[in-house]
DNA sequence: TTGCGTGCAAAGGTTTTGCATGGCA
DNA sequence: TGCCATGCAAAACCTTTGCACGCAA
């Protein structure tokens, strides 16, 4: 009853989403976004209400950059399943890693056990380094 | 060297970190911050630039609200270890619970071996629902 | 005394909104 | 046709900045 919304299928919104999903694992800003499509016929005002929509249909996800300043959205790939693991962010190159892993799952049911608590990995990005930057880091 | 900044003990700095100190297992956004301390003698770009330079510094961490779009704000209680394990985050009530657990080192180890990824807890949130709100959340 | 910190008000940048128009179903 | 979506520009909002003064060291 209550999603019961009707979604129209305009080009602004075909414009948007297929940017987004050419690029499952990067993240942007509105920014980037509004200026990224700026060559093609959609207005701000209306990036910025797509944004929002697909924000709360869950099609997208709003995260955080680094320092926490800045607004950042991902596509959700549900072909995926990005909205069953977790996803790891490298804060040297802004990487997204996958984190479909057996111990995750075995994760979730420790906390869900000992310390009652249902982990939501869809909502959530885990921060940290890769290898790679991680050398680079060192080099310096 | 590049940490040799000369930091001055002024009144606004205490009641900015006395308020956040008071509550380290709460987030708060500027407005509540400057909300709280209206009555006190701190102004508003003052609580700015204090929150600022304290992110820098490491002593507050900034992170987002649930729907991705309040940045808020955190004291980092370094007696009691929270730059070292992760935080989870209720979505109904708000809670933190600190997660200060030997699943999570074999977590960090097996990530940094398999995945090629060191975790950063200290920057990271991790979200969910505790047992409480869950049980609200059947009933309704 | 030095120079960082503060407060005010203005500036700056981003996001939201009102309204008339356009376009999907 | 009915209603949602769009675009523009204005408004609203939050955060930063310039400058003169205050205050810790």
């Amino acid at each position: 009853m209550k999603n019961e919304k009707n979604i129209y299928k305009t080009s602004q919104r075909e414009i948007l989403l297929g940017f987004l999903r050419a690029h499952p694992d990067e993240e942007f800003s509105t920014e980037e976004i509004t200026c990224a499509l700026s060559g093609e016929a959609i207005g701000k005002s209306t990036v910025y209400r797509l944004i929002s929509k697909l924000c709360e249909d869950g099609e997208i996800l709003r995260t955080r950059g680094e320092n926490g300043k800045k607004i950042l959205y991902r596509y959700i790939d549900k072909t995926n399943e990005c909205d069953e693991h977790f996803h790891l962010k490298c804060r040297g190159c802004g990487k997204i890693i996958h984190l479909d892993c057996e111990l995750m799952d075995e994760l979730k049911t420790h906390i869900a056990g000992e310390h009652g608590f249902r982990l939501d990995p869809k909502s959530t990005v885990i921060n940290g380094v890769c290898a790679e930057c991680e050398e680079k880091e060192k080099e310096e």
